[in-house]
DNA sequence: GGTCAATTATTGACACGTCAACTAATATAA
DNA sequence: TTATATTAGTTGACGTGTCAATAATTGACC
């Protein structure tokens, strides 16, 4: 029971420490920030989206969204423009430049990914998928 | 092929984003971050030790834990001392206090991690702490 | 002994996240 | 129609992480 416990720490302690280990490494290959990317690829399949779909289907905060779009504004990957009808909401879409951008940053975050799964049997790769698909969904209902 | 990369890149989104979402929510449930956490966990089996090996041990950058050590200083759960012998060394230890809310504080952790694993087989368990085992060994030779 | 290198700890600048307060626009209900 | 509630987006305060520069101390070599 007490050797349980350690072990099922372990494994959290483990996760936590993976992913925080793994971010900067991402980040100096790919020359981006995870979230960052994830927003830029939502936007990739989204054509134009409003600011606030964009924020639940990346799941960070309103304002962390705001000043990212701001600065990818800045840098002419993005442009945002008030929806007629409704002025609250504010459309977000890719520049042409923005695009080729992303599809770039994709290549880089896949050749990263299959660094780190190079020795994974398909087997291994389902399972370890099933396994964390779990354990997010009893994260999610607590 | 194509199949093969979206699979791949699923699994480490779905890790992220799991941490992300864990983040919070164990910081709500046990009134400490993980972080925090982890250094008082060092601190408490390590008796005294100086900064740089509890660096080290929790993998955080000098600097940030400088700035936890500090504030857990001003809050009476740590004290340090400068080593006589080289005064660049700066030892931290745990007061009685602060043991006694480590311990809460680990028990509420233990907790929370059963909770999120409960309905995890050991199997099914030791198999997750492999997998995550050898992607942590894959990143780390990046 | 004095200069130079290495090591520890601290601090500042910056990136990114959260929450809470605020503004502006719209919808709803009296 | 006017007051109230709701919603989208922005901004500020704050916590925490990184990297780079700095200060302070010690060790090594001339």
């Amino acid at each position: 029971m007490e050797r349980n416990g350690r072990d099922q720490e372990l494994i959290i302690q483990r996760m936590f420490e993976l992913t925080k280990r793994a971010m900067p490494k991402f980040e100096r290959c790919t020359g981006i920030s995870q979230s960052r990317l994830e927003i830029l690829r939502e936007l990739f399949v989204s054509e134009e989206i409003t600011q606030r779909e964009l924020q639940k289907k990346v799941n960070i905060d309103h304002a962390a969204v705001t000043r990212h779009l701001k600065q990818l504004e800045e840098s002419g990957m993005v442009i945002r423009r008030k929806n007629p009808d409704d002025n609250r909401f504010t459309y977000v879409q890719l520049t042409d430049e923005g695009k080729q951008r992303v599809a770039a940053y994709c290549e880089e975050k896949q050749r990263f990914i299959s660094s780190v799964l190079n020795d994974f049997s398909e087997e291994e790769k389902s399972a370890l998928l099933d396994l964390l698909t779990r354990l997010q969904k009893n994260i999610e209902e607590m």
